[in-house]
DNA sequence: ATAGCCTTGACC
DNA sequence: GGTCAAGGCTAT
């Protein structure tokens, strides 16, 4: 049975949903999807959607339109190149680590849900320091399935190991290495080497264009390297609840923490994650160490909130609030128990997440929004003031030609985008204060990165 | 064409 | 020798 190999019982496959048979060209598929994509890819096949290209793909639906079927199954992931153009049969390919790897982090993941601790649906106090022991970890955790539609992790960004928790060591190594298998989940950057893909289904001249507007214009090269550099959701999600896991032990040593302290720990992993991606982003490897510790100290707030916003803009439930550990806690939970600050910053933060899902904010939007926010050219004591400036400059010309592109109200869109920028900004500023308040009460866990950035724009402001 | 089951073979 | 993700076969 494909449970032998550990395999979640709840896992479905992220084309159809039906039950999941193991790995099948780059991630966890049911049989007849594997099957599928195999045929599709193989034979070359060519389909045609006689609706608009967005047909839903479920079980008893699937057969349906192979256009959206196939179109899905890329959307989701699954790889062309694992698609043997010599048909050999059998043994292993360069996925197999891979496969290993995602499997190790999934029985992680269980592991930290089963370890006793969280729980995270019934609502304890979000910003109490008075309740000891309010959460728990229960197997109550739901999967929310377009997690488990992103690629894999790759093996670049899963080097889990505990660095001392300050931005200075963070910062001066550098590794630009580009993981084999590291491959932008984004559905513009889809590769092949298989010799018969270019018109599987989709003109090679779609897999790079989008999706949904498949005759529209091509992505503005700077957003697709903005794109490269986005962090997989999956992959975050694993290595931030790999890294809880381990945090697991100290708590049963000291206890277990409260609400508050356990957002402070994902608050602060995300920072780590944060500043990881910074340190592998484009232009920005190219900074002196002190004007990327500038940066990250000036910006940090306000790309931690576009991280929890973005989240629950792109895969969140509405009246939900989703964790970057892939859990979700009711908002009704929170706002009961919250005190009157933390529920007033949810409160805005979940009207700015409302207004950019109604105007549907895209990942590759989020991702130019990140560079605009990270090289702010008002940071203080910047040294190469110039080049932060322009890369702003490019970051918000990327993110107009991508508007343009892809909406008919002209300069409307981006306008609407820069606004909800400010808001993100005037709404971080609230929450570090908030956060700086409790910091100063002794209410936030000491000797980590939140603390440090906490503390570092204070110190010269 | 689909999808469930079978065979294969590199890697552990 | 076992595992398990490739490709193959075949009833539907």
């Amino acid at each position: 049975m494909e449970f032998r190999h550990g395999v979640c019982l709840e896992e479905l496959c992220p084309v159809c949903g039906d039950k999941v048979s193991g790995y099948h060209y780059g991630l966890l598929t049911c049989e007849s999807c594997k099957g599928f994509f195999k045929r599709t890819v193989q034979n070359n096949k060519k389909y045609i959607c006689a609706e608009n290209r967005e047909c839903r793909i479920d079980v008893s639906q699937r057969k349906r339109c192979p256009f959206c079927r196939f179109q899905k199954c890329l959307h989701v992931g699954m790889r062309l190149e694992a698609v043997r153009a010599d048909r050999i049969r059998g043994g292993r390919n360069k996925f197999g680590p891979m496969y290993k790897r995602d499997r190790a982090l999934k029985q992680q993941r269980t592991a930290l849900i089963q370890a006793g601790g969280f729980r995270i649906d019934s609502g304890p106090p979000l910003g109490s320091s008075t309740q000891q022991r309010d959460l728990t970890f229960t197997g109550g955790l739901h999967p929310v399935p377009i997690l488990h539609c992103t690629p894999l992790p790759t093996t670049l960004n899963d080097r889990i190991s505990y660095q001392p928790p300050s931005l200075c060591s963070l910062l001066p190594s550098d590794s630009p290495g580009v993981n084999q298998y590291q491959c932008s989940s984004s559905n513009w950057t889809i590769k092949s080497e298989h010799v018969n893909n270019a018109a599987a289904g989709i003109d090679s001249d779609e897999l790079y264009s989008r999706p949904l507007s498949p005759r529209g214009p091509r992505m503005p090269h700077l957003v697709m390297e903005f794109m490269r550099c986005d962090p997989d959701e999956l992959q975050l999600q694993n290595k931030i609840t790999a890294r809880l896991l381990q945090e697991h032990t100290n708590w049963e040593k000291h206890g277990n923490p409260s609400t508050f302290g356990l957002m402070c720990l994902m608050a602060d992993q995300t920072l780590f994650a944060i500043v990881e991606w910074a340190r592998t982003s484009i232009f920005f490897k190219q900074l002196k160490v002190n004007d990327q510790m500038k940066l990250l100290h000036s910006c940090w707030s306000d790309l931690l909130l576009l991280d929890i916003i973005s989240r629950q803009v792109l895969y969140g439930k509405e009246g939900s609030l989703l964790l970057v550990t892939g859990q979700e806690m009711e908002l009704s939970d929170v706002a009961s128990h919250a005190g009157l600050t933390v529920a007033s910053l949810v409160q805005k933060g979940q009207e700015l997440v409302e207004k950019l899902h109604i105007i549907k904010v895209d990942r590759q939007e989020f991702a130019c929004i990140k560079f605009i926010i990270l090289f702010n050219p008002d940071a203080k004591q910047l040294e190469d003031h110039q080049f932060i400036e322009s890369v702003q400059e490019q970051a918000e010309g990327a993110l107009l030609e991508y508007t343009l592109c892809t909406s008919s109200h002209l300069l409307g869109r981006f306008a609407h985008l820069l606004l909800c920028l400010s808001e993100l900004r005037s709404l971080s500023a609230l929450a570090e204060d908030y956060l700086y308040g409790k910091h100063l009460s002794g209410e936030v866990l000491c000797n980590n990165l939140l603390i440090e950035m906490l503390r570092a724009k204070r110190s010269w402001a």
